[in-house]
DNA sequence: ATACAATTGTGAAAATAATCACGACTTATT
DNA sequence: AATAAGTCGTGATTATTTTCACAATTGTAT
């Protein structure tokens, strides 16, 4: 909604500040420099203070930023305050691991609810997530905007398709699948297979020595 | 080793272009334009024509570009034949689906050692891999080059650092830490709490129309 | 043969992102 | 009070990535 000049490259460092800067605040440190947090969070310290000047000016001159401020200023910025329904399809390997993952800890995103089309798992829950039968999606889906998909890859645009039916916002895609969907829905791809082959082949070509 | 020249962006879409030959491939399909790949992998058509020309000239004008060929180019290109090994640390949710995903279906990767802290864990095997207990690390490793790191954030320093002490060259990171390594290693972050959070922050912040 | 439709490869332009470098200001020290 | 050291915010620059747009070429149909 509010301004949307952000560029995207900084909107996705967002959640990794807020993160750090929770962990120096939990630490007690009262300030930090762009220098400091970039050593913790690898990324250039020009860059950070570019990041934060699209908000305006968070820190002061010849002083750094005020880690109370700051995280005070990311908590709004990121709604930290309002909680984010999550919906996680396909309880296997990955799905399971996520309903284990508590991601609330330095988040306001909460698995609500799970599904799957086995029915030895449908009425179970796991790490307190209920899981519900994939043919009960409609009726139970209920508003939720968010849905993880970890369902084996020739499921992957069914079931999308059925997501966009319900109203869904966003898809968090770990299937291999590259999903289609109308331009008012937004799909982050996370490809584990693509992340390793890729790490592998920068290997093997690359030579070793600066950026990440 | 070979030309260094390929932008990272190209690099990193490599293997998905890949992959999705590999489908048509198997589907029986002899030739593909770029913009039919294009709609498949969600990649521009001119993004793609682009990545394949620093290889030279793939395809022909007026045809578009065969598939076999095509692969076969890209099986060199990523080095196919020849079997990368990885190290898994960390056994626990996270880790323990990774072992029980085959990686090999359409890479040449494999996962061929486990090692974890708990020693019930110990002496297992997950998915046939064998888990082998931390303190043999530098025992067991064997040269293997690529790890891919699943323990706590509290002891993803440590255990970096061993890798790094043992000769490793890649770490993939599913730690919330952001680890120190030498310019001699490469490291890629696969944050999924940030990876979730910026999904939710897109939705809320950016007007649900354009790009992906 | 010829015309037509399809499609590449790429120069040029545009868009996006990262980095440099410095004036202005803050805090700490003497 | 003056000085020194530290640090931000940002204009300018550079680097990277994406996209446009079209001449050249190919395959197909008549
Ligand atoms: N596990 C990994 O390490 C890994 C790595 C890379 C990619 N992936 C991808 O992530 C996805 C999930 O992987 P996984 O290892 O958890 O697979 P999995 O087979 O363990 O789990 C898939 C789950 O989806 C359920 N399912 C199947 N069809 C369904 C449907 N129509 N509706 C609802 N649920 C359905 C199955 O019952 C199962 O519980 C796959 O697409 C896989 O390719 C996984
Ligand atoms: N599970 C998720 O969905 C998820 C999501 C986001 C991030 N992460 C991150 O991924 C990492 C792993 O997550 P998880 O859910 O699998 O955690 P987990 O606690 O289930 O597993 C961690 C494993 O590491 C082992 N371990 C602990 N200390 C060790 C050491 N020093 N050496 C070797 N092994 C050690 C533990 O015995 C355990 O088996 C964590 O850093 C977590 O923050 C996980």
């Amino acid at each position: 909604m509010e301004q949307n000049k952000i560029p995207q490259a900084t909107a996705k460092r967002l959640p990794l500040y807020y993160r750090f800067l929770n962990n120096l605040h939990h630490q007690g440190k009262l300030r930090v420099s762009s220098k400091e947090l970039s050593e913790a969070v690898k990324v250039d310290s020009a860059t950070i203070r570019r990041d934060f000047s699209y908000f305006g000016a968070l820190g002061k001159k010849g002083y750094g930023y005020n880690v109370e401020y700051l995280l005070g200023f990311f908590r709004k910025t990121l709604d930290q305050d309002e909680l984010t329904e999550v919906a996680l399809i396909g309880t296997g390997n990955l799905g399971t691991a996520f309903l284990h993952y508590n991601f609330m800890k330095n988040n306001n995103t909460k698995i609500m609810m799970a599904f799957d089309a086995n029915p030895d798992k449908v009425g179970k829950d796991i790490g307190g997530v209920p899981i519900y039968h994939i043919d009960d999606l409609e009726k139970k889906i209920n508003g939720v905007q968010v849905a993880i998909l970890t369902v084996p890859a020739a499921a992957a645009d069914g079931i999308t398709n059925r997501l966009v039916d319900v109203g869904i916002s966003g898809i968090l895609n770990f299937t291999p699948a590259r999903i289609t969907v109308p331009d008012s829905v937004r799909v982050h791809h996370i490809d584990l297979a693509v992340e390793l082959q890729s790490l592998v082949y920068f290997l093997k070509h690359y030579p070793l020595d600066t950026e990440e």
